[in-house]
DNA sequence: CCCCGCCCTGTTGCATGCAGAATGCGTGGG
DNA sequence: CCCACGCATTCTGCATGCAACAGGGCGGGG
């Protein structure tokens, strides 16, 4: 997700020759941004005046950003007022991802156990057809990496879509609002350690799994497998702690260490 | 959950001397509370100045309030500005409950499989305890149904507590804003059918099961019984649709119905 | 030397006013 | 008679100003 950058950010010039959004919306993403950038330490306190300088909008939508985080959970309100940059524990990155493996399991049953027309079928397993082909390949370069996040997500999000089930979407964009819960969180550092290709490849697997799941209505083994699935973001943590290579998933400047960084 | 309700909603009165909670706050808890009473219908549009003006609060904290309603489920930003009373259909009742269900499931697996001091488990026992000396008596008065809610809401939220994930934690809040898929949702239904006791009795042994698997660390048996129990509030909400007592429950003029009301 | 309390500055919460956009109605044309 | 277009009346989005509150530092007392 690239966020639209400003050539300027300086006087307060009237932006609406150039806003082509609502000043709430245009805050809100850069603001996200700025966050999952590490551009705020957790704990660090915001100040609505500068913040809203350095994002050129007045401080009433700017409030209206802030609030929003913290719903989100990148935000914290102090009980005194104001708002304070969340952190989050490597074990709330586990907790998280296990939260979205249990919905993801619970989409994959329903999404089993409901009706699918054929054509939901056909692009289920187009999809899956696609990531087939494109792990097949394997040339690491970026178009590679950028068609299979887009691929993934896509096929994750059809997984949720098949349940049809408002509600559990709506569950599901709740937990994805946290950077490191994404289906597609860990992608780059399985692109850099050993055993990454491995784990692609065992990805992809569980996906024409849980597809083939689905389309035979069998819902038991398609959450299980669902969830099983998840566990590899989960594995894919613990590799990635034990190489240092969590900078490299998204909202890694959110992260608390016990010790230092 | 009473909100509190001034005694005044006459003229432009500062009202600083009576407000003792900050304004956005207030306006939010009687918001809710305007909502879930079925003062809009589903799809009515809400406009700012009326409302401000019915709420005693000026605009920008009722736009915080509003934003915030919108991003619970209860009220839907329309693309081209403004909000709408959402409305909920029998099906996303029946998702809901399924979320609640399932999240539950691994609230109470967590629980079973995590380390737990003697004095969570007492607190867990002495709350079972109490269901049942409650449900052994079954005085169906006023009184009895406030502790019953009270402590089977406490029951819920103890299991999620013991899952000791900030993550859960905060998706079941998510999930609880909806009021339909609170565990209490369908308590006054079920005081008002034949065969509602029996349901009583039935949830309590769950409890009981589910409490036992939790302290003996079954997590699968744990996981599994809280999912089972969630169903009986789907079962719940089945009686209460044929009974036509869908009215008793929190938030029932938000539900749309295919036909009449 | 430490702790408590007061004052002062910075910050947030809120009201209000204004401008631009949407919506509904009326009118005219097909 | 129906549809489309334009105008007028809201209504929303946003900026700004003000007042109260928080919280940090300094001084005085124990």
């Amino acid at each position: 997700m690239t966020v639209l950058r400003f050539p300027f950010t300086d006087h307060a010039l009237t932006q609406r020759s150039v806003s082509l959004e609502s000043q709430t919306l245009r805050a809100l993403l850069e603001m996200r941004e700025l966050m999952l950038r590490g551009e705020f330490r957790p704990g660090e306190r915001l100040r609505e005046v500068p913040l809203a300088a350095r994002l050129n909008v007045s401080r009433t939508p700017l409030r209206l950003v802030l609030d929003r985080l913290a719903q989100e959970g990148l935000l914290k309100a102090r009980p005194t007022g104001g708002f304070v940059a969340n952190g989050f524990s490597v074990e709330d990155i586990r907790d998280a991802i296990e939260i979205r493996g249990v919905l993801e399991g619970a989409a994959a049953r329903q999404a089993a156990e409901r009706f699918k027309t054929n054509d939901e079928i056909a692009r289920l397993r187009a999809c899956v057809a696609a990531l087939d082909a494109l792990v097949r390949e394997t040339p690491d370069d970026f178009e590679f990496f950028a068609r299979y996040i887009d691929l993934n997500g896509q096929f994750h999000a059809m997984v949720v879509a098949l349940a049809k089930s408002a509600m559990l979407n709506r569950s599901m964009e709740h937990v994805l609002t946290l950077p490191f819960a994404s289906p597609n969180a860990f992608f780059l550092t399985e692109t850099e350690t050993p055993e990454g290709k491995e784990t692609i490849l065992l990805s992809q697997a569980h996906h024409r799994a849980i597809a083939n799941a689905i389309i035979d209505g069998e819902g038991a083994r398609a959450e299980s497998l669902a969830r099983e699935h998840s566990r590899l973001a989960r594995t894919n943590l613990e590799t990635a702690l034990r190489q240092q290579l969590l900078t490299r998933i998204p909202g890694a400047s959110l992260i608390k260490f016990p010790e230092a960084i």
